[in-house]
RNA sequence: GGGGCUUUAGCCAAGUGGUAAGGCGUGGGUCUGCAACACCCUGAUCACCGGUUCAAAUCCGGUAGGCCCCUCCA
C-alpha cells in the first residue's frame, strides 16, 4: 500500500512497525460545539484509511481522543479554554457540555457510516499519564517552569520544524490576534501544564507537582496515544490545520519523552471549503450532518460526495454540489437494486474486480478511481447478477455507502395489495382504458409507490422522503 | 514578510513523461398509449507564457486565479 506521508512530503510504501499490525491514531474533536461537515470529512478520510487497511488484511488498532479540556480559544497560549466558554454560554457544567457534544459528534459520525475507533478516550481521563510525561520532560530538561506554567523548550528538540519546512520562521504577530507570552524562553515554546495562577475560574482542575491546574492541548494526544497504542505509532492523522502547531508539538514532546522516533506516517486530510473559504467552528455558523439530514438529504450522499474526490484535495461544498452528489448517488443505488440474483458466483471475475479495486485504494486511497471500477462492473455484460452483487458487497466494506441495502423489504400483505392494482392497471391498458391506468398509477404514486414498466412487465419501488 | 497546496469539458473528477478514465448533465436515438426506468450514441490541443525531451496535462522556470498554514481549528 502506498500512502502520502506529510513528514517526507512523498507517497511512500506503507510498512508498519510490527508486521501486519497497524497502530493508528486519529485526532478527535474538541467537544465545545457541534462538529460541522468539514470536520466530518476528515473522519470519513480516516474511516476509508481504516477500512482499507482492514480490507488489505492488516490487524488495525485505532485510538481517538476527545478534547474536553485544555484547548484554548485563541491568542496562542492565552485566552479562555474552549470548554469554559461553552460552559458560560450554555450555563452548564464542563462535563455536561462535553457529554452533550460528544454524543452529538458520534451521532453524526455514525450517520455517515464511520466505524467507531477501537479506543475512544476523553482527555480528562488520562491526567496521570500527562503528569508522568511532563515530569519526565522536566527531569530531562526538555521542559521548564515559568510564570506558574510548564513549557516545552523547543530549542532543545532537534529538528522541531520537521513537519512543516518552516525553517524557524515563526513570526509572532503574523496573525493579528496572536500576542507574545513573556514567560517563554523561545517564541515557539508551548504550554504542557497550566496552573491556577492564570485562570482563576477554570472549572476542571487537577493536582499536580506544579500546582493545581490542567493540561495543555498537545499533551493529551501524546498521552493517550502512548498509553493505548504503545511507543511506536504507525499512522497519526488529522486535518491539515493540525500540522502546525499541534502535530509538530506532539512529535517534539513524544520523541523527547520516549527517546526514539515515535510515529512513522503522518496522514492529513485537506479541508472542505465553502465559497468563503475554510469551514470553521469558530466562524459561527455550523453546518452539521444532522442539519443536512433534517433538510431532506441522505447523510450518505455527503459521504459519496467525499469519496468522489481525493482526501488530499480541497473539496468545495455548496448546496448545488450536494444536490448533484445526491442525484448521482441515488441513481447508483437504483442501478444496483435493479441487478437480479442469477447465475453462479464466478470466482475468477470476482477476484479480478477485487484486485482492480484494491489497486486504486492502495494508491494513496484513490477512492474516485475505486468508484470508477464499480461503474465498470455495472456496465460489464459478461458478469452475471450474482457475481456482481457479491463483488459490490465486497466493495462496500470499504466504501460503506449501503450499496446493497436499497432493496426495501416489502411486507407480503402490502405486496399482494399492490400486485392486485398492477394487474388491474395492466388489464386497463390492454383495453386501452388509459384514464383508468393512469389513475391507478397516480394513486400509488401518492402513497409513495412508483410503478416501473419494463419489457418483462410492471414492477414497483418505494420512493423515500 | 515566510512556508505549502491547487487550476483538466456545463458540473464533479482520474491521470505521477508516450499521445486525455469515469460519473452527472445536455443533445440525439431505441423502447413506450403517454411518462418514468433502462440501454445505445454524443463532448477537451489539460489557466497562460517559456524551457528540458524524440515525446509534456505530467518535469523545470515565470505569470495569473483560488485556497491553507505561520500558536483557535478537522
Amino acid at each position: 500500500m502506498k500512502l502520502y506521508n506529510t513528514l517526507t512530503r512523498k507517497v511512500e510504501d506503507f510498512i508498519p512497525h510490527e508486521e501486519n499490525k497497524v497502530k493508528m491514531y486519529t485526532c478527535g474533536p474538541t467537544v465545545y460545539h457541534y462538529a460541522h461537515i468539514g470536520n466530518i470529512r476528515n473522519y470519513i478520510g480516516h474511516d476509508i484509511l481504516y477500512r482499507t487497511l482492514k480490507f488489505l488484511g492488516y490487524e488495525v488498532t485505532r485510538a481517538m481522543n476527545i478534547t474536553d479540556v485544555g484547548h484554548l480559544v485563541s491568542d496562542g497560549d492565552t485566552g479562555d479554554d474552549k470548554m469554559e466558554v461553552a460552559r458560560k454560554r450554555e450555563n452548564k457544567s464542563s462535563m455536561e457540555i462535553a457529554k452533550y457534544y460528544t454524543d452529538a459528534f458520534f451521532n453524526d459520525y455514525k450517520k455517515v457510516n464511520c466505524i467507531m475507533p477501537d479506543i475512544v478516550s476523553p482527555a480528562t481521563d488520562n491526567i496521570d499519564e500527562y503528569i508522568k510525561i511532563i515530569t519526565n520532560l522536566i527531569d530531562k530538561d526538555f521542559a521548564y517552569i515559568s510564570g506558574g506554567n510548564v513549557y516545552f523548550d523547543t530549542s532543545k528538540f532537534n529538528n522541531y520544524y520537521c513537519l512543516t519546512n518552516q525553517d524557524s520562521n515563526l513570526v509572532v504577530g503574523a496573525r493579528e490576534d496572536v500576542t507574545a507570552d513573556s514567560n517563554k524562553r523561545n517564541q515557539a515554546d508551548f504550554v504542557l501544564w497550566f496552573t491556577t495562577s492564570k485562570f482563576e475560574n477554570h472549572e476542571l482542575l487537577w493536582d499536580s507537582p506544579w500546582g493545581k491546574g490542567y493540561p495543555g492541548w498537545h499533551i493529551e494526544c501524546t498521552g493517550i496515544s502512548i498509553k493505548y497504542l504503545g511507543e511506536y505509532l504507525d499512522i497519526h492523522g488529522g486535518g491539515v490545520d493540525n500540522i502546525f502547531p499541534h502535530h509538530t508539538n506532539e512529535i517534539a514532546q513524544s520523541e523527547s519523552y520516549l527517546g526514539h522516533k515515535w510515529c512513522k506516517y503522518w496522514f492529513h486530510n485537506e479541508h472542505l471549503i465553502d465559497e468563503s473559504g475554510k469551514m470553521s467552528k469558530s466562524k459561527g455558523e455550523i453546518l452539521t450532518v444532522s442539519y443536512l439530514e433534517n433538510h431532506g438529504f441522505n447523510p450518505l450522499s455527503f459521504r459519496f460526495m467525499c469519496l468522489g474526490s481525493h482526501y488530499r484535495k480541497q473539496l468545495l461544498f455548496t448546496n448545488d454540489n450536494l444536490i448533484h452528489a445526491e442525484d448521482i448517488y441515488k441513481k447508483l443505488l437504483k442501478k444496483i437494486s435493479n441487478i437480479k440474483e442469477e447465475g453462479n458466483n464466478d470466482k475468477n471475475i470476482f477476484d479480478l474486480y477485487i484486485e482492480k479495486f484494491k489497486t486504486h485504494l492502495e494508491n494513496d486511497l484513490n477512492t474516485s478511481n475505486a468508484l470508477s471500477v464499480l461503474y465498470e462492473l455495472l456496465k460489464d455484460n459478461n458478469v452475471n447478477g450474482t457475481t456482481k452483487l457479491s463483488i459490490i458487497k465486497e466493495f462496500d466494506k470499504v466504501l460503506a455507502l449501503d450499496l446493497c441495502d436499497s432493496n426495501t423489504k416489502i411486507p407480503t400483505e402490502l405486496d399482494d395489495e399492490i400486485r392486485v392494482l398492477i394487474n388491474k392497471r395492466t388489464e386497463a391498458k390492454k383495453n386501452k382504458n388509459f384514464e383508468e391506468a393512469d389513475r391507478i398509477r397516480n394513486d400509488l404514486l401518492e402513497k409513495g409507490i412508483k410503478l416501473i414498466d419494463t419489457r418483462e412487465g410492471t414492477s414497483y419501488e418505494f420512493i423515500k422522503d
